[in-house]
DNA sequence: TTAATTCTTGACCGCTTTACTCGGGTTTCC
DNA sequence: GGAAACCCGAGTAAAGCGGTCAAGAATTAA
């Protein structure tokens, strides 16, 4: 899971067509304009989320993008995933040798760095573009982490 | 909190110091060869996060870098903190106008991005270099994050 | 004192990615 | 036919990343 400001411009444009929700498609230059994004930029992403299967186009006068789904049945993550790049391959290419299991028996970071993408994955997959939207996004979770793993330990847990 | 490598590299180089507890400086060039590094890119993470007062430095022979604290002490996230750039500025400032509030009241998905660097920091902060040199990362958390928010609602929470 | 270690600092550099532009298409409607 | 929209690929300026190089200062050992 990678963050960029591609993949934030992606989420704000699709959470913009989640609020128009006319059923009439949505022209890019209007979503452009109303997020202060570059039209040109915008028409990549969206080729991207498109063959994503995130969006649906119609050509021509009166044309634009929908949600190819319910906002409610589509996710954060989804829409990150599409417009960036797969990986980052992390130096620690979990199957070939040499990246990871090079001179200790595996990176002692490598279970960290796995566990941070799941945690960033699962948040981002907990939030639909409608959550987004209706500005449902705050609050619960979190307050888990108020003590390390050492101080958990010696207070006996 | 912004994620790259250099701050990869830089808990890596911790963990590795974590775990060499004879009480002797490490010399860096140890560090850099043991985690493959180059040493002149250590030196200036070194640098950073001598003045983020998380090492303290020996000099001359036999010199090196100490933990400056207990290991269970230093959280993977003030490691973090103290070799990337602050942050990155999201384009929307919280404070400033034409950022956020330019011509909706606040741009939808920025609690968004804020709750998710929340959760970022929130769970680099429940890690000590000492749970990583430990192997005492993964689990626990996560499957509080199988449905959408959506979904949750939908079955009555 | 001298030499060897080691940290300290700052300048520099090639590469990749990012965010973005430009110039064309093609499809569709009026 | 023309205009509105999507479609697509090449190009580009700036920034950051990972890394090098060179010089210097502090400390210790011989």
């Amino acid at each position: 899971m990678k963050l960029s400001t591609k993949g934030r411009y992606a989420v704000m444009a699709m959470v913009d067509l989640a609020t128009q929700t006319d059923g009439k498609p949505i022209a890019l230059a209007d979503v452009a304009d109303r997020q202060e994004i570059s039209l040109s930029y915008l028409e990549q992403l969206f080729g991207r989320l498109r063959r994503g299967q995130l969006v649906k186009s119609v050509r021509g006068p009166g044309g634009g993008y929908l949600l190819a789904r319910d906002a409610t049945e589509i996710r954060v993550a989804d829409v990150i995933m599409a417009v960036d790049e797969p990986i980052k391959a992390t130096r620690c290419t979990p199957g070939s040798p040499s990246g990871c299991q090079g001179r200790q028996q595996r990176c002692l970071t490598h279970d960290l760095w796995e566990e941070l993408g799941n945690q960033i994955y699962l948040f981002l997959s907990s939030v639909s573009l409608a959550d987004v939207a209706d500005r449902r996004v705050l609050g619960s979770s979190g307050i888990l982490y108020s003590q390390t793993r050492d101080q958990q330990i010696a207070a006996g847990e």
